[in-house]
DNA sequence: TATGAAAGACTAACTAA
DNA sequence: TTAGTTAGTCTTTCATA
C-alpha cells in the first residue's frame, strides 16, 4: 500500500468504471502497473468488491437496533439483511447490537421498516436517524 | 423500476463489472437492454456511482458526532470527509448531528480520530461503535 | 435485435531493479 | 524475484440500422 496504490483506490471510488489506460495517465504510470495493481489489492482483500450505489427511495435512513443478550445477533442481522429497503447491515459493539442502513420510498416506508424490526421477538430496541445528507471521504 | 431492473441492480450490487452480456444472460433478456436500462438509471441518480467497496485497515467503525447549535454542520462534515480514515460521511437527524464510517489501521488509530474530532471546536460530542461484521442486503 | 467498429482488458513475453 | 512495460489478441461496449 503505497501512494500510488491510494491514488488508484481514490480514482475508482469516485468512479469505478475510470478505464486502467486513464488512471495510469492521471498517476503518471502504465496501464500494465495499474491493472496489476488493482490484481493485487483484490487478492489482498483492499477492494473488497466492485460495486454500486444505489438510491431507489427518497428517504436514507439508519436504524439501531438492540437484540436480547441470549440471542444469535448474526441470525437475526441474516435476516434483516434480506429485506428489500436494506442495503447494508453491520453487526457493531455500544448499547445496539445492530445497525440497519436503509432506502426507503418515503418517511412511511422508514416507519414501516421500524414496525417491522420492533416485531421481531429479539429485538429489545430501536432508534432510527434520518441521513440528511452523505459525503464521500 | 420494474423487477427487471432490480434484478440488474442486485447483481451490479455485487459485482459491478458484471458483463452486460452476462446479466441479460441471467435475466433472460438482451445485452442491448440491459446497457439501455443501466444508462436509465443512472441518468434518473437510481444508481449513483460504480465504486469499489474498500478495507485497506483492520478496524472498521461508526464515529456519532455533536456539533454545537450554532454551527455550520455542513462545513465541519466536509472537513472530517477529508481525513485519511474517514470512508463516508452523513449528516444525520437526532443527538447526534454527524456520523462518521471509517476504516482505520487498528484501534489506537479509531482512538487517534476520536481525539481529532473532539478536538475540533465545534464538535461536543461524541460517541463511537465498532463494526464487527458487515452484510450486503 | 443484430452487426460492425471502437474501446478496453487481458495474455504473455520482455526488461529493469 | 518482483514490479513494470508493451505489443498483440480477445472481449465488451456502443452506435447504427
Amino acid at each position: 500500500m503505497d501512494d500510488l496504490d491510494r491514488q488508484i483506490l481514490d480514482i475508482l471510488r469516485r468512479d469505478a468504471r475510470t478505464p486502467y489506460t486513464e488512471i495510469a495517465d492521471e498517476i503518471g504510470t502504465s496501464e500494465g502497473t495499474v491493472r496489476n495493481r488493482v490484481e493485487r489489492m483484490m487478492d489482498d482483500g483492499v477492494i473488497e468488491r466492485f460495486t454500486i450505489s444505489t438510491r431507489t427511495g427518497n428517504v436514507q435512513a439508519m436504524l439501531e437496533i438492540g437484540v436480547a443478550v441470549d440471542v444469535d445477533t448474526n441470525g437475526v442481522a441474516e435476516r434483516m439483511a434480506e429485506w428489500a429497503e436494506v442495503d447494508l447491515v453491520w453487526m457493531v459493539s455500544g448499547e445496539q447490537d445492530i445497525v440497519l442502513v436503509v432506502d426507503a420510498a418515503d418517511t412511511r416506508g422508514v416507519n414501516d421498516l421500524i414496525t417491522k424490526a420492533r416485531n421481531q421477538e429479539e429485538v429489545v430496541s430501536t432508534k432510527t436517524r434520518l441521513i440528511l445528507e452523505e459525503q464521500l471521504g
